[in-house]
DNA sequence: GATGAATGAGAGTTCATTCAT
DNA sequence: GATGAATGAACTCTCATTCAT
């Protein structure tokens, strides 16, 4: 278990990322914004990577919790599929700090242990909206010409682009709100005829 | 007009961008690459900054280029689009390093004129598209019950999340080749029936 | 209030200054005299620049002190101005270091924060011995067929380069004994017959 | 002789000591403002040291050709030392950037050379002042109750710092105007009553 | 649980200067 | 007489981390 320390850490960690990017989380900034000095931090993280490590299993409880509900719930697909958007933007909305790691891929490269993790969150999700689709397409709710694993793709491709545009507006507008058109246009997308 | 040392330059900075990350792409590394010393790149380039919005014009004109090209070419609508993806796919296999560089807008936030210059790219060639789709959904061709943008949104999303992988798997596959079969999902899925 | 490594850097700072001049006053010889290593500065200071601040700020202490004490005390305006030399030249004595700053103007140039600093020593300090002429005009100790500020000129500029000498001299010979003369000299030349 | 580019050299030279500081004059700097490379700096003096030198040779020439030409001259001393604060007061007015020169001693250290040039300089015209002074001072003109050398330093000091106060108000008025006064003030101080 | 002081490694950059052309 | 390309040395400063207290 976290730490209250712990937690305030990563919750700053995350604050750090989304205001100025990977490139300001640093342990001094890390250390001032909380109000203490920079070897404190290391009382409670053995090191910088160990933080990122935190960061990055924060983002991966957050998503990976949303599609195995999902996953699990009765229901139609394309209702599960719809609730994850929704509940995505919802995320999001609410702490945009991780928007930041979502798309962090890049940065993360240099230490594999970190590459792994996010390989890891982003295989399980794509996996587990693939099984989804392909139950829906057994069922008969989804077009079964397009290959599941293709339909995933575009998905979370599609889920993600939104959401980084609204990133770059700098969170300017509501994005659950403005996502339920991109929810709907998707579902007509996929939904059988 | 770029003297061949710039070219070079640039050239291997894409190299270790690609190789290591943008982390990866220090002065130090790129004058040990080169075979010159560090101060030696600053007669060609004034800051690494100046390097950096070198590189993201390299990767603007590569894609600005087929975006536009397919804007004022003939024919149909959905070939464009096809030509588009075949020409990216191609592109980047050609030009492993560029993928890095496509999706590095998280880092680059340190620096405006970084973000500004990604921005607009991004921009500019989401509305080519937008236009793009907008003139075949007149024509026909491009089913009307989802708007462009948001077909412009799903479309550019799932080019970037395949490609995306593709890198994660270390260029493991043929990008161009598997990339087809995705290209003919998008068409099913966009085409008016 | 200065710990006292700030204290010592300072110190060192203007004993660097003293023995090489300013361009000796780099981040890497202030850590050898120290016995530090750079980064080791930067706990203590946060940028050369706040360390030529500190450096200024001492000198303006110690001169500052001694043109206010003169101005507040009782007495003879003449005695003031003589108390005002004689200390000047057993602090410049006992602190050969702070004459280099005293005439490092030239060198502050590229920084305004510092020129500002200069400036505004040179000015107060110019205006409290104007006020102390004044006053001993009004007095009838001190001549009166010369304006005020002219006599300060006079003395401030007459003190400065008696001083640069010295410096020039390699401090070779003793300051407030050689300078009683000169103090003498300047008695003579502006007290009412 | 000295070459054309050389005369420009060093003119350049003054002119971004006297905007910039001696920090400011790199070769660098010397090459953009004469417009060609650095290197063809290299044809025509051999070192930055040399650069500085010649400068200071021609602040040399400009001021003991003031003060020899007064010592030589028949007439009143005190008419002398008035022609020689008119006349740098001119000078300077003219050429603003040689007060930069005149007050950069302090960075002139680092380089034996240079140190010694401009100590000569100042000795030099130091003596000679104080050779015109004790003339008049034999003819009755001067006062004898102060020894010539000490009405030197005032002297000079006096002039050095009037002109350096005009240098820092980024030579806002006319030196030689404002001059005048402190001029007759000074007049006023030496001659026999 | 935290601090003050320090460190080694390395970042980007500037400087005077050289050399072949 | 000048250029393009390069260099070695030095610069200020930042980073993650350590250690004694």
């Amino acid at each position: 278990m976290k730490t209250s320390r712990q937690k305030e850490i990563i919750e700053v960690a995350l604050e750090l990322i989304s205001e100025k990017g990977i490139q300001g989380l640093t342990i001094k900034n890390l250390a001032i914004k909380i109000g203490i000095t920079e070897p404190a931090i290391y009382r409670h993280y053995d090191s910088k990577i160990d933080i990122l490590i935190a960061v990055l299993d924060l983002f991966k409880q957050n998503t990976e919790q949303l599609f195995e509900k999902e996953l699990n719930n009765d229901g139609k697909a394309i209702d599960k599929i719809e609730h994850l958007f929704t509940k995505h933007f919802i995320t999001f909305s609410a702490t945009p700090s991780l928007v930041s790691v979502i798309f962090s891929e890049e940065i993360f490269r240099s230490e594999p242990v970190l590459i792994d993790k996010i390989s890891e969150v982003i295989d399980k999700n794509d996996k587990i909206l693939t099984t989804i689709i392909s139950n829906g397409q057994k069922t008969g709710e989804i077009r079964t010409d397009i290959e599941a694993k293709y339909l995933s793709t575009i998905i979370i491709g599609t889920l993600r682009l939104f959401v980084k545009k609204w990133q770059f507006s700098a969170y300017s507008y509501n994005l659950p709100k403005e996502g339920k058109k991109l929810i709907e246009s998707i579902k007509f997308l996929i939904i059988k005829q």
